[in-house]
DNA sequence: ATGCCTATTGTACTAATTGTATGATTGTAA
DNA sequence: TTACAATCATACAATTAGTACAATAGGCAT
């Protein structure tokens, strides 16, 4: 049983739930890219209702430590070190950036018209809140 | 591997698989006038369901992009309106974009950070000519 | 050539699996 | 009691999987 729960703590079960499934993606138990138990499965597991399940994984998602996506499951993202240096930071952007143009690069773009699609990008992103369409979580 | 999925992705797989399809197409990777694998080859390959990737070619059939034909396969069409054919070079480009900022955004970056990063790295581009860095020919 | 068989390819429809949304119920504390 | 948070019940939507079918091409015997 990959989760367990005390009925007995004053502690909401969705809640411990969330501790528990961020201890075990701590400890590398879960890794990026395993799916997690289905809401249902889990449920049925810890004898508790799925929404309540349902509940934990929202908030694990809002937290962007894993992916849920309505009929498919949901799957541990990698976990981003929290404060690593600044150091490390601008390297990891760097390749990124570096990957993301060589790619354009290969599609016949001009620096000027790359240029000009990510600038008016990052203006939606700035506005927005958040990372373009293409994966937006949905925050009510 | 001519395909490539994640499944961590917010996105379902059949539209994962078109986009790939659609940037390899963009790319000439995939000329006019090439089969594409067999809906169950590449169900096979991505470990998916056969059905998901007819999803897909039916959406790039539907597009005009494929031409898929029972007992036969599916095949690039030859002329996509040249017009057409910019547009897929501009719609790959904004995938390719959307995707950079959503994982940049993951990995903790501000808007600012990126637009900093990006302009002073397409700047290197402009000066040198050429894509940046390494020598961008990674054909698998 | 003709006809027949078979394998291969895409199609259509349905079922199963998965998460989502919303409101009702329950329990607990003020 | 009342208020509020937690949990549950129900109906729903999106994605993927299962099954049966139809069109095409190629081989082969006649």
């Amino acid at each position: 049983m990959l989760v367990e729960l005390d009925f007995r703590r004053h502690v909401p079960i969705y809640v411990q739930i969330v501790e528990r499934l961020k201890h075990l993606m701590a400890t590398e138990i879960l890794k990026p890219g395993d799916q997690l138990p289905t809401i249902r499965q889990l449920a049925d597991d810890l004898r508790v209702n799925f929404n309540t399940v349902a509940r934990a994984y929202r908030i694990l998602d809002q937290a962007s430590l894993v992916s849920t996506q309505q009929g498919r499951g949901t799957y541990v993202l990698e976990s981003l070190p929290p404060n690593q240096s600044t150091r490390l930071r601008e390297e990891a952007l760097k390749a990124l950036t570096q990957l993301f143009l060589t790619e354009a690069a290969q599609l016949g773009f001009e620096p000027d018209e790359v240029a000009r699609d990510v600038e008016s990008s990052i203006e939606s992103w700035r506005e927005a809140g958040m990372p373009p369409d293409g994966d937006g979580k949905k925050v009510k």
